[in-house]
DNA sequence: ATGAAAGCGCTAACAC
DNA sequence: GTGTTAGCGCTTTCAT
């Protein structure tokens, strides 16, 4: 490796003397800030009343309390983390492991973890890993005690593959997202039976006489969930559901499955298991000449931020990422505080959302 | 909002005794582990030499230092973080500030950050942000100060936007992953323009008279910088470039590109400022009926994973995207040890991956 | 080569 | 309502 280290192009003398400047406070801030002590010498009361504003417990005298909070104010106190987390043995921070970055839902999910976990003053340590394996899960796990975590939440990614084989460990808090049955942890996951059965219901509603389906991946939990409420919820009609294709996530294979179906001119209201594969069905549809949502009327799933720019924009079944995200941190330090939750699925409701795609049958 | 709790489905009476059982791990858990202390007293020594066995100290009796090892793994002692951070004022955690999950090299980066600061035996504290202002980012900085964070990476989207205007806070060591020019702060990048040559050398070296650019977006300091280096390695070869045509990065820009280049037949030799563009310049040149690379080559930037599978295998510029992100974490280090370095630009080489979309030009 | 003492910043427990 | 005391687990300093 021939690693280059080149004097930063474009640094004018002002940002020379700027690195200068911030070379001082840097070791100044080498200095430890200010501590509950000092706060207590100059608001002229004792550290354990300092402490005692600090988090915000009652019995302090208002006007006490201004002291002291003037004092912090102007001595630009903060807490310090290490000391606090000697003390209780508790660090603030929980862990996240998480596949696949790259999945919007994932992406969401995990920004809602971050926020709500931040704002419960907990610090997110974040695992990224790449193949779900029992191995490398473990390996996660340790490297998540070594750092203290007080608790662990897993993102599997349902979309991609089935992991169903992997064991966790126990000796820590934790929660999974997660579609699939039975972990024996506390689990949170979008409602995807809900979903579909709103998804089913809002065409039948509409007047047609039978929806076809474009299914996940079978490996998929969530897939097979929203495929088995759907096919639930037709029986509920009286229904029988006809053959289901199966795409996989991609726009492409909803294209494909798009073709077949947009052929059979009997097909009139499709539900497909997520908005790429929605997308890709209403291209097929638009090739084949069929007007949406006057032929046929479709209905995706997830919602994406794009959903409501498709051609035309999509009705589709929003899934609450950031609720997933915000219930499991909930959850979670249920868990830490103690409160050993029984191992129970948390379900996220989902929203129809109803746009254009969408419409009742034509005589 | 309504979440709804069941027991989880598919709970056997197996799996209802493993949660008891873990309950009961949970709250021993609770109870803190071995101290140095009681090592000290399992070992016969006092605490301070279990201290010094735990940092590696050389000042210790083999024989001695054996005992500890024992007791240690015996007990199963593990150092507690929160105690350590209190005597160091150091936490042993870094920020990282990220736009764009979504990039297939900010993941890898990520990746390669996480690891290697986990090696470090740093912990890694996500912010994850969607839009970069200076705003959110200073939020963002607030945030990771009163996580008492040692220091920051920020990685910033070159691909997506241009964040120029944003300043950064002083107060907290940093790195900055990007391409842009002087920000007064340590950055780190991949060579854009060693890259950049590599390509434009590699199909002149074949023998090709001209080398077409497929430029990104004239907002990315990364487009305009392996721009720049084709431009002038093309110069330095006596050769005038050629017009370039901007893409956005997407595969759809590539094939628009594509299919104005490929109409000109003098085009034998394409560079795309990344794969995905390639890709689309490739399906481009299938639908033109030119053959790749009997009559057209081309090169890529990236290094996608499936960059090997496209039709045909694509030559391109490997980034090494892990050494980035260990680079940073330990260009960071660096400074939070106190090695304020001036600020430079360090850049990481990149490598020409020859596959078989590229050749010498037919005759 | 090893140990004893002190203290990092904070809070729980107990005074008053 | 407020202060005092003690101690969380570790490392730094100084003795031995």
């Amino acid at each position: 490796m021939n690693i280059q280290e080149d004097a930063a192009d474009g640094v004018s003398p002002a940002s020379t003397s700027h690195t200068s400047d911030s070379a001082l406070v840097r070791s100044a801030r080498a200095a430890r800030g200010p501590s509950i002590g000092d706060v207590a010498r100059a608001a002229g009361v004792s550290a354990q009343t300092v402490s005692r504003v600090s988090n915000g417990l009652t019995n302090v005298e208002e006007k006490t309390k201004q002291r002291v909070l003037d004092a912090m104010k102007q001595l630009g106190y903060r807490p310090n983390r290490a000391a606090r987390a000697l003390k209780s043995g508790q660090f603030k921070s929980i862990g996240v492991i998480m596949f696949n970055l790259s999945t919007y839902g994932n992406r969401r999910t995990l920004d809602a973890i971050a926020t709500a976990a931040s704002q419960a003053g907990y610090s997110v340590n974040l695992i990224p890993l790449h193949d779900p394996t029992t191995g490398t899960v473990t390996g996660a796990y340790t490297r998540l005690k070594e750092q203290d975590v007080d608790g662990v939440v897993i993102i599997f990614e349902a979309h991609l593959f089935d992991r169903a084989d992997i064991t966790l460990p126990e000796d820590l808090p934790a929660v999974v997202i997660d579609s699939s049955p039975g972990y024996g942890y506390p689990m949170v996951d979008t409602d995807q039976a809900e979903g579909a059965r709103f998804a089913t219901e809002h065409l039948l509603d509409l007047g047609h006489q039978q929806v076809w389906h474009i299914g996940g991946p079978v490996s998929s939990f969530s897939a097979r969930h929203r495929e088995e409420s759907w096919r639930r919820t037709l029986d509920e009609a009286g229904i029988e559901a006809p053959t289901v294709l199966h795409g996989d996530w991609s726009t492409e294979s909803g294209y494909q499955v798009g073709m077949e179906l947009g052929r059979d001119r009997e097909v009139t209201a499709i539900f497909a298991a997520n908005d790429q594969m929605a997308l890709g069905a209403m291209r097929a549809l638009h090739e084949l000449g069929r007007l949406i949502p006057e032929d046929v009327s479709v209905v995706g799933f997830d919602d994406l931020e794009e959903s409501t720019s498709f051609w035309p924009p999509l009705t589709t079944i929003r899934q609450d990422f950031l609720a997933v995200g915000r219930v499991s941190i909930e959850k979670l330090l249920q868990q830490i505080a103690g409160n050993t939750p029984a191992s129970v699925v948390t379900t996220v409701p989902t929203r129809l959302m109803v746009r254009q795609s969408t419409a009742a049958p034509a005589r």
